[in-house]
DNA sequence: GACTAACAGTTTGCAGGCAAACTATTTGTA
DNA sequence: TACAAATAGTTTGCCTGCAAACTGTTAGTC
């Protein structure tokens, strides 16, 4: 039973020991180097799925997704956008893009049409609805700011590390 | 044509000015609430993402996707561990852990088998060829900050960072 | 002007991720 | 002891997310 802090575990059956340092010695460091809670991938993972989490119970009532809020957010910037300029801005890919915009023409926030001056682009472009949702999007971040309980500072100083991983881990 | 540095617009056709006011003024400070560009959650998900995306040349000759990479870290840090424990561990859905522990046990790296001692537990295992797979494991990490070259110091504190928010948005 | 390249979106296939319904075991308790 | 409630996983359905193949349109180029 050498797991340290793992409560309940199952069928801890004795050979299954493969731990072998418990705090220092020769393999310790590369140890650590696996080590899940220090991984910057797995939290950048499970705070973005909480992050997002949070944001359901909000969007929900407005009948969209969080991928659909942001493409919101990127046309009430700006409403005729392409798919290109979509996947630009938000940097997802247009094959996601493409089923993601046919639900939210579905549901009546946008309408999707070839533009005429280049039959190979679409011009995907806010409705009445689509405008008028921008009004209650606005309580959005003030409820997510409230619910996190963080200072403006801290969430800045935040913005700005993960712009620089982003930074860092562009093509 | 008002909306600002976006190239290549498609159809900006006149009527579609719904950008009030450019720079000041006073609806700026609700206006630039729903910046895209400021959005916390937006840049959490694309740094997610992103540094996923780092991994998969390095997951891939092993066989693996950055989920399954996770929860061979918590296997590897002590090996018979229930669906519930990984579920807790790694912050995942039991409905998202069941098919991918099967696509795990499917090539090999790890067991699937009910816990003697309680039947409805799942005692998930490594296998030998799942233990030896940490070898390869370790050159991951090094790997990963070098690509992204940022100082150990910037990650931690992004780690630290993160941490906050996922203890923050926690439940 | 015809032919090729490049380009913009779409489709398909597979793997998460999550909620909700469901199954099979305990566990508690009357 | 019998039965309800709790627990652990699984399944289903829907929505991302991404790679690769595919379609239609435009731009180059000879």
């Amino acid at each position: 039973m050498t797991v340290t802090s793992r409560p309940d575990a199952p069928a801890q059956s004795g050979e299954s020991a493969q731990r072998e340092a418990p705090a220092d010695g020769g393999a310790a460091a590369s140890e650590d180097l696996l080590a899940l809670d220090r991984q910057v991938c797995f939290a950048l993972a499970v705070a973005s799925r909480s992050v997002i989490a949070l944001y359901r119970p909000l969007l929900d009532p407005m009948g969209i997704t969080h991928p659909q809020y942001l493409v919101l957010l990127a046309l009430w910037e700006g409403s005729p956008l392409s798919v290109k300029q979509l996947s630009g801005l938000l940097q997802l890919d247009p094959g996601t893009l493409s089923p993601l915009l046919k639900r939210l023409e579905a549901i009546g926030y946008v309408t999707r049409r070839r533009d005429p001056r280049d039959e190979r682009a679409l011009a995907v472009e806010l409705t009445e609805p689509g405008r008028a949702l921008r009004e209650q999007a606005l309580l959005v971040p003030p409820a997510i700011m409230a619910r996190l309980g963080m200072s403006a500072e801290e969430l800045k100083a935040l913005h700005r590390s993960l712009t620089r991983v982003i930074a860092a881990a562009a093509p």
